[in-house]
DNA sequence: TAATTAGATGACTGAGCAGTCATAAAATTG
DNA sequence: CAATTTTATGACTGCTCAGTCATCTAATTA
């Protein structure tokens, strides 16, 4: 039997608290711009309650990274899955990241930072992002590899394009973000489905190549 | 005639030197972690004097920036122009950009973080630093509106595409620096052209379209 | 060479902030 | 309702660092 005592009942809705608040504040100012005392002010408690459940404000971002990315990974894995195809598989990756980070666009600014932040960063917060990266990269090139398998796709380096797949999902959130796009959420995901699995199926013509 | 004053010589000789060095420290511990006396002891001056000739940390930052990218664009403008084919323009983009990028790993530590934080910094920066991606990407589009009206190209939406070929470069370039890529830079670069111009090039199945 | 100007220096200042801790409030217990 | 323990508070501390400025040095001039 696991029933949770009050104790730990108060520290999870605390950190809970604090992290959903760290979450607001990093996205808007950034790590470094972000006061501990920010923080604080946005949960509704005080700076040396905070402490009480953190050890320190880099302990806090983790936790908001960490859970953010856990969320997103559970959705994108679970629509994947579920989807009958590769080609479905692949525009479900695209999809259900476009709207997770629609839905939390606090926590993408976050993502997308540590992204930018990846050569400068300690190596311990390195290692956390990275390897929830790579878990990332494994579910698309596993689906790529199914695609091979079925012969749909073309000799493709599939760990690249796995990459590629990532990046420009990713980027072209930032860029919705970024420039408030006029255009439909749904437009510009199926406009790059469309430009990557006309890139990587197999019926392309040969002609591009140069030798 | 402009002969150019001791002082002028000076005061270019002095800035050039400092911003040299604040590009090799910022790309290795980023804006905030840099202090400025970093800079100078990595300039061979002192603080004072690196106070002479920049009014401010950020200005150093940006004028590190500004240099570089616009060293960047000259070359990728050159070598795009140079270029016979659309096509050939395309893989110029690529290809220049990695080059200069593996030549320049340091700036690109920058210039990869500007992307990254372009959320949070303050408008000014994120100002100048939109105005210099808003010429490239319209570079972009001027190759591959030349694209379409040769009919090459099936029908795309051209700046979301220019984007797309923009983020994938740079991601490209990103992921080869992170993990120290065994691969030959050509290779990468030659694998995602040949990518994207499968995903953007006329004879394509239609075969992908859902509806 | 003496006087004057231009350039360089780094100790110093003031502000900002992460993390602490003595104290207070609230909850629990007996 | 005390007594005790658990949780909350925010003033305080120590440190970092951007930017300044009195002072020094080198160059220029007359």
């Amino acid at each position: 039997m696991f029933v949770k005592t009050k104790q730990e009942v108060l520290s999870e809705f605390r950190c809970s608290q604090i992290s959903q608040a760290a979450r607001k504040v990093f996205a808007k100012k950034g790590f470094d711009e972000t006061t501990v005392e920010d923080i604080a002010h946005a949960a509704g408690i005080a700076k040396g309650t905070l402490y009480l459940y953190f050890r320190s404000k880099k302990k806090i971002y983790l936790a908001a990274l960490r859970e953010g990315i856990l969320a997103l990974h559970e959705k994108v894995q679970q629509e994947v899955e579920a989807a009958p195809s590769v080609e479905d598989k692949l525009r479900a990756y695209i999809f259900t990241k476009l709207r997770y980070f629609e839905e939390n666009w606090d926590f993408f600014r976050i993502y997308h930072s540590e992204w930018g932040n990846v050569f400068a960063r300690s190596a311990d917060v390195q290692k956390n992002f990275k390897r929830y990266q790579e878990q990332q990269a494994r579910m698309l090139e596993g689906v790529l590899q199914e695609g091979a398998q079925q012969g749909l796709l073309r000799p493709i380096h599939i760990p690249t394009t796995a990459s590629v797949i990532y990046d420009v999902t990713r980027a072209l959130i930032a860029r919705r973000l970024l420039e408030e796009s006029q255009s439909k959420a749904e437009e510009d995901a199926e406009f790059i489905f469309d430009l990557i699995w006309n890139g990587i199926c197999h019926f392309s013509p040969s002609l591009s190549r140069k030798t």
